[in-house]
DNA sequence: CTGTAATGAGACATTATAGTATCATGTGGG
DNA sequence: CCCACATGATACTATAATGTCTCATTACAG
């Protein structure tokens, strides 16, 4: 073949799976850490010609929406069992930060407006995100689980802000994999300040 | 002239000097939201003829590296006389925050890796920088304002986002720019949880 | 081991951006 | 008011990135 196509699931298509998850997982993490990246430091990082890129996504265009579809397809069933159990604000908080933090890529390049200067059509996807925040945010509020005085729209950014930190950090290995989740929360619930 | 040069304070290089802020200004702006933006994107924010971008910086490595710089006085300027008022490390923390708030865009920029790869030879007043944080964290550690068990890297970071999302929710209008140092401090130092 | 599909390398064409040069216009200090 | 000088607009070149194509090589299922 020439193009890789989708047929019925065929027999062999599990390199061209392979491939193709290597090529998403790589230039999410290149493009949220740089996202002026060359098409050939994202090949290069994936460890992929530049053809190939091409082979699977036509365009960088292309390549940018399938991975904003793509990440937020997974904070949307990472998020949503969390949502549906009708857990305390408490609790649901806690339960997002440890989906999200290995997730910190995703979520964050989502939450980036400097993707959508480079793939229109997508805000509706961003909006979702945004709004899901903000309803957390705002039951946080009403279980008092956070301060009343506090804007939503600052509850939003730090825990936005403080997932993706604790993603960097554990990506860069300056913080224990399993100790991110609890810095994360125990930040944004107490600060920094002693007991 | 030719171009704008300084010599001995001359008569009327206002007008350059306005345009010169300006344009620093407007592109530590839009660089810091967009690394990507292109000198047009650039001269556009800043009201002025792309001509005029390259009048007064020959290429766009020039630009940036005296952006940086630049960047990097600000925060010199700002905090060093702070840090040898000798105080206690939490009222040196609330100078340190109320200073570098309105300077969210300068502090984010220098703190961006994004911005070396377009510019090699600053990483010196970037270390400068993390040294400064890293003091500042550890010394908040030693008296006692934030907790034993926290990891430095996870102090400063935590710190440097708090600032920048402050700069930003400013600028959007979202937070009021005098509630902003104090939220800044108080979700540092306690969380958002209520008293 | 063998044949086929996927890949990598690299030679192109195309487009976007960086950078240069020129000239008409406009502004601000004298 | 006047004129030097900064500016904007535009046309141009150079360079880097995107996108297309071909062909030899490699990996893998049978």
């Amino acid at each position: 073949m020439e193009k890789p196509h989708n047929s019925e699931e065929s027999k062999s298509n599990n390199r061209q799976k392979r491939t193709r998850e290597k090529i998403l997982n790589l230039a999410m993490h290149v493009l949220a850490k740089k996202p002026k990246a060359s098409l050939n430091e994202i090949a290069e990082a994936a460890e992929i010609g530049r053809a190939t890129l091409f082979r699977y996504f036509k365009s960088r265009k292309q390549l940018i929406h399938e991975l904003v579809v793509e990440a937020d397809q997974k904070l949307e069933n990472a998020t949503k069992p969390i949502l549906e159990q009708k857990l305390t604000a408490r609790d649901t908080l806690e339960e997002y930060i440890k989906v999200l933090v290995p997730l910190g890529a995703s979520f964050h390049f989502l939450s980036s407006e400097q993707i959508y200067s480079e793939c229109s059509g997508i805000e509706d996807l961003y909006r979702n995100q945004l709004v899901r925040l903000k309803e957390l945010s705002t039951k946080l509020r009403e279980e008092k689980v956070v301060a009343a005085d506090i804007p939503p729209v600052w509850i939003a950014a730090v825990l936005d802000n403080l997932i993706y930190t604790a993603w960097v950090t554990v990506s860069e290995g300056d913080i224990a994999r399993n100790d991110a989740p609890g810095l994360v929360l125990h930040s944004f619930l107490n600060g920094l300040s002693p007991v």
